[in-house]
Order: C-alpha cells, then structure tokens, then sequence
DNA sequence: CCCTGATTCGC
DNA sequence: GCGAATCAGG
C-alpha cells in the first residue's frame, strides 16, 4: 500500500483533525500507525495544534556509541513483513460502497470505514453494529471484521462494551 | 497493560 | 521515502 495523492490528502485532513495515528492508520488501512506517524514527520505537520498531550521533549537521542557494529536491533531477530491481513481487507472494502463516518458526537473512538452492509449479508465475523437509525431506509451495519469475542470490531467493542455510567460521562 | 507521538536507521 | 523497532511518556 503506497502514498497515494488521495491517501495523503485524507491523511491531513484527518490528522488535523486531531485523529491520533492508529485511529488514521485505521482509517486508511493497510498501514501501521508507526508508518501513519513516519508520513506524518515527512510531511512536516506534526505540530496539529493542541490535541493530545503538551508533548514533553524527549531526552533522548544518545544511543549506545559502540564503536563498531552498525546494525543494532538489541531484541529478537524478526525480518520481514507483518502488515498483510489488513491489506486484504482493504481489498473488501473496495467492492463495497464506502462511508467516511469516522468520529462519534458523544465518543473519541474512531469508527472505521464501513461497508454498509444489509441484515442478511450479516456473518459470524462481521460487526453487528448499526449504522443510523434502525428505523431509517439507509439502515445499515457496519460490516467490519468482529472480534474474536464479541458480535462488534474492535472499535465498536469499545463503545458496545462500555458501562452506561462511563458513556455519561462524556456529555 | 492500554494508549500516545517521537526518533532512529536498515532497507 | 518508508516504516518496524524502539523510546518516552500519559
């Protein structure tokens, strides 16, 4: 999955939007969010105004000088690739018509592209949660891949899951 | 542990 | 330029 134009365009605008990089990596799919932040450092916009914390500088920077060696990597040996599942899905979501609902009102959770799916097209494996209003024609579901626990994905976990005292809270 | 962004550096 | 590994925090 390559920088395309229009996959960098969304990447500022979510990123302005004050989205944090797993919840745009989400977005985008079939990146990591440490591949959604390196970008987001080549791009030279990671200031974004006041979103997350007051970023305390990092005193850091003076690895281990040892003379000789270059190649570091202190912890386990492990090579090649690791993101392929979410390319594939990705793949889904191509033949399927595309909604960009990514921010709740009430909860700062990331709701990642939904495919929109009827009742029937329902599986063991897909997220049951709702898009709109049951009542209303555009009815859907979100369709996204569900976790191994739970009728909903990963993100619609969270706010299935929550206790109704914490979602209070936040309005 | 969960998460966040920041940095390094082999590729 | 890319992004996994790692770091430094909340």
């Amino acid at each position: 999955m390559n920088w395309t134009d229009e996959r960098v365009e969304t990447l500022k605008k979510l990123w302005a939007e004050g989205l944090s990089a797993s919840q745009i990596a989400a977005q985008l799919g079939g990146v990591s969010r440490n591949a959604v932040i390196g970008k987001v450092h080549r791009l030279k916009l990671s200031s974004r105004g006041r979103a997350t914390s007051p970023r305390t500088r990092q005193k850091k920077a003076a690895p281990a000088t040892q003379g000789t060696t270059t190649t570091r990597r202190p912890r386990n040996t492990r090579p090649t690739t690791v993101s392929v599942g979410a390319t594939a899905l990705q793949a889904q979501f191509d033949e399927e018509p595309v909604a960009r609902t990514y921010l709740r009102p009430t909860e700062n959770v990331v709701v990642p592209i939904s495919r929109k799916l009827e009742l029937v097209q329902l599986t063991e494996t897909t997220c049951k949660w709702p898009n709109g209003d049951p009542l209303s024609e555009d009815f859907s579901f979100c369709g996204n891949e569900a976790g191994e626990n739970g009728p909903y994905c990963t993100y619609h976990s969270r706010l299935a899951y929550q206790p109704a005292s914490e979602r209070r809270r936040s309005r």
